[in-house]
DNA sequence: TTGGAAAGTCAACAAGGCTGACATAAACTG
DNA sequence: CAGTTTATGTCAGCCTTGTTGACTTTCCAA
């Protein structure tokens, strides 16, 4: 049990507005190697976004991601449909509910999603490394605590799943 | 110096798209607060923006803004006369170089400032909170290293700045 | 005194959010 | 079987916030 003498420094309005700052400043990094990718191909991040959590969760119902997105259905629609038109995503119809269209990567989706991928991951690869494995561990305990709940349950649906 | 058998866990294509979606899911818990409090001012996050970083260094340039929050003069323009029109912020005729203006928060604009703040801070609080001193240090870290050279620049000023 | 920087303005456009209304097919339920 | 709910898609229209390009005004500095 902390004093009020000595610990939470790190509690202080002071240090809680760098950290509002670092998240600012550093999400903007976080995208900027996508950003500029998808930029030669027309695309922004919504569809940078729904390529993600395809390649994450192959098969995927609309309403899965609508969920995990956080945006309407019409917002979604627009960017498959794009995705669906220029062979990046297959919509299959579902077997159990023929309602449901299951979303998969195709050959090029693959392709674009990995491009994706690996300029995010390498920033993301150098900062750890930078940083180091306990600071990494801190990152990651701290961003969880920083989500909504729902999201949370999203996030680490990650963890334990197949 | 660390063997290939050993560490670097925390390196895998895995363990970097964790933190891929950790970024992701939190930094929309990280908008949620100040978002819904901006709804109600029909303002947009671009305000919130603005305002923090008016508050951050009173008098600064319509020109520094720009540079921090890295978009187009015309863009922050339409945001910085709604803010003034609404008598959130002042703009000040320079008085070595009258060209420039001087951004200030009136009294309404430090008071919606507070409310956001406090709105954010009060999550990063809680955060910070659970998850420890140790942690928080090295969320700081990584973030600072995910971040734009150029944009470190910008962080760092308030460190060590007046 | 003139060139150029700083600031502001106007117009037009795009991405990507939103709401509301409506359509269709399939599944579920009484 | 009839009616309701669910999953999805689509149309129309709106807003915010970003963009580019063109232009003006102010005014500092060489």
């Amino acid at each position: 049990m902390p004093t009020s003498g000595e610990g939470l420094l790190f509690l202080t309005d002071d240090q809680l507005r760098r950290g509002i700052e670092a998240m600012f400043f550093a999400y903007r990094g976080f995208t900027a190697d996508p950003d500029r990718i998808l930029q030669e191909y027309s695309y922004g991040r919504a569809h940078h976004r729904a390529i993600h959590f395809i390649k994450r969760s192959p098969g995927t119902t609309v309403n899965n991601l609508l969920d995990i997105l956080g945006v309407t259905k019409q917002s979604l629609n627009r960017v498959l449909r794009a995705l669906i038109e220029d062979g990046l995503v297959e919509s299959r119809v579902g077997k159990q509910d023929r309602r449901e269209r299951h979303l998969l990567l195709t050959e090029a989706g693959q392709e674009l999603e990995k491009e994706l991928s690996e300029a995010q991951r390498g920033r993301m690869r150098a900062a750890y490394r930078e940083a180091g494995p306990e600071a990494v561990s801190g990152f990651r305990q701290v961003l969880e605590q920083i989500m909504d709940p729902e999201m949370r349950r999203h996030f680490q649906a990650i963890k334990e799943g197949s």
